[in-house]
DNA sequence: TTTTTACTTTAAAACCGTTCTAAACTACTT
DNA sequence: AAGTAGTTTAGAACGGTTTTAAAGTAAAAA
């Protein structure tokens, strides 16, 4: 399926724009990236992009699952009183966060740690969303 | 241990304003809050602090471990290519992302989900810190 | 086709959380 | 009491993101 089909099944009209990013997001190869980022690749390969217009085609995007967005970091600092080694539920709607205490958790199989790195901590958040 | 004791013992000048402070956050009953919430907090009980201040405060609180910061999250989204169910190791240092597949992982005991609510995905983070 | 309609792009301004600046102030040391 | 190092502050600046409103474009209707 080439970009052309992937954006019409998504629901989205295929405008130049779109296509250029579909070009560069979607072409097999998976990566992390900031809406600069993007925009600077998209400079760099002899096309030019409005942010705003970066901005929008990354929502649209995301909306309809082209692409993800990491970690649901509000833009927000959160801070917690809690110091102890523990974990979140987040409730997405309201930003809402409650602790999970460490012994309610358990990971049991963990990946390999790249080379020449140490664990420095494990962060799971269980996303809540309201039943019914 | 009373809270000048406790900002002392952290390397801290108990002055004024990190004492309001300390009342307000260190009374034993723990919390989520944002810097703006804290600082209305101070407000509506007589006192008042820039907001710089405020910042300031909980920077040095954080630093000393007196409080945490909840989900390490930068100020810039991060976007992700790979659509799949997986989850990430974080350099903090730098802020780059590795994928962590599904199959990598396992959580062996999840605490309950709280009445109302599903569960609508989990996120594992693992930040690295660099050996040595 | 041409016309119409709905959607999209854009530059620029606005926004909002956070950090910086530099001057005034305060806690601690001598 | 005097000195100095650390702290607070208002306001400006910053950086990522969203909004605005006008111009442009894709798809649908005529």
């Amino acid at each position: 399926m080439n970009n052309k089909e992937k954006l019409r099944n998504a629901g989205l009209r295929p405008t130049k724009q779109r296509m250029i990013v579909a070009d560069i997001l979607l072409n097999g190869f998976n990566r992390h990236f900031t809406a600069e980022n993007l925009q600077d690749e998209i400079n760099s390969s002899g096309n030019s992009m409005s942010i705003a217009t970066v901005y929008n085609c990354l929502k649209k995007f995301k909306n309809c699952g082209l692409i993800k967005q990491v970690e649901t970091s509000k833009d927000t600092a959160i801070f917690d009183t809690n110091t102890d080694y523990h974990h979140h539920f987040l409730n997405e709607e309201t930003g809402e966060l409650i602790d999970i205490e460490n012994e309610e958790i358990s990971l049991h199989k963990l990946p390999e740690i790249p080379q020449g790195y140490l664990n420095n901590g494990i962060e799971v958040i269980i996303k809540l969303k309201r039943h019914n």
